[in-house]
DNA sequence: TCCGTCAGTGAACATCCGTACACTGAAAGT
DNA sequence: ACTTTCAGTGTACGGATGTTCACTGACGGA
């Protein structure tokens, strides 16, 4: 049987201590939010001394920052795959809600570390994720556009209505986020109540003028 | 002309300082957020020497829990008077608009507080505010049971509607904090936007089953 | 009038913080 | 083979923090 060690090039080592900084402020922000823990603490989880810290970002607030554009990475792909899915134009409903749980569940942290800093992060932190979020809510406003009841909405119309499954799903994410582990009962509750408020607004769509 | 100066009792200056206390922190939260303000922050700007903080509060998380009472004392006010009056009964949207942006502009830190701190405050505070908006969404239960179509909902169908209202009208309050002074058109507009997003969710109601 | 209570004081402490600085040693370019 | 680059080290600093302790002095009950 032959060893083979792969010495990692200087570039490699570098983006590997970089996510485990990314990770470390992650992990550390679940218990008491991004904006309390301090650069030493993160270098310490990250199994570096504070100086070098600085070898990747100038000061937690580009680590923030750093954070807020890892997250929603995730949201994007998230928003893609539905976007594949078949089943989502004709039952946009469950199909929202199953990846929208699934999703969270996988990406906990990110979720977490979202709307946790969305209020309470440091104005840059908070005004990136207020513009990603728009980002979001604009695309969603695309996919809900293809509805039947919605084709020939005003794009102000859209963009509400959008808005109000985005802000839905946020506030679902939150309960998914502070879930604890194994308890499907829980997530299937959680599914079922995001179902039934995205059918009560859908049904709003039907009727809705102007 | 006869000038009274009333020597206020040992009890009343006590409160006073508390008021202080309380007022202190709710003003230095409100840039960066209530966890990242220091117990010695708040002493500084209350006007006392920081070991004196102790003879009212225990700690900083006791002082939070302070701030979640009083705030929502606030609120409760807002859906007291929005009882009283009898146009919301015929009018609910446009009067609850009207109610929401009046009265989080005149409170506007007691709500950016609440908006926080739901999210990143700790562990305790999280929990007495998460607490606070259920018994706040069950007033408004209350209120809503009484709405024409939705006379006989179940009555967790009701809890559903009235968490769609209070988790859009929370999402506003947010915006109406962070408005900057003395722009009546950028209020107008969240009041129209509010508005739009009750009506949708109210045109849902009209189709609801169970 | 006296005396106990207690809100507020002020000094002291150990600890953590962010950051400056000079350094090391291995990878990468020549 | 040599030199340069640079991710990570270790020390040191001044400053802020939470909490301790003994204190002061005015209010309020006796």
């Amino acid at each position: 049987m032959v060893v083979v060690t792969v010495v990692p090039t200087r570039q490699e080592q570098k983006e590997r201590t970089r996510e485990s900084i990314l990770n470390a402020a992650l992990d550390l922000s679940r218990d008491h939010g991004f904006a309390q823990i301090s650069l030493r603490q993160v270098a310490r989880q990250a199994g570096i001394v504070p100086t070098a810290f600085y070898r990747h970002f100038e000061s937690m607030d580009e680590l923030g920052l750093a954070l807020v554009e890892q997250s929603f990475l995730t949201l994007r792909t998230m928003i893609r795959e539905a976007q594949r899915d078949p089943d989502v134009l004709d039952n946009i409903i469950e199909a929202s809600a199953e990846v929208l749980v699934r999703v969270v569940k996988q990406n906990k942290t990110h979720f977490a570390f979202v709307a946790r800093e969305r209020t309470s992060g440091s104005l840059a932190v908070r005004e990136a994720i207020q513009r990603e979020l728009e980002l979001f809510i604009s695309e969603l406003a695309v996919v809900l556009a293809r509805l039947p009841h919605i084709e020939r909405w005003s794009s102000d119309d859209v963009k509400m209505a959008a808005g109000l499954f985005v802000r839905n799903m946020v506030y679902r994410a939150e309960q998914v986020v502070q879930m604890p582990e194994g308890r499907p009962d829980r997530e299937q509750e959680i599914r079922h109540k995001a179902e039934r408020e995205m059918r009560l607004i859908v049904l709003g769509f039907e009727k809705w003028e102007s």
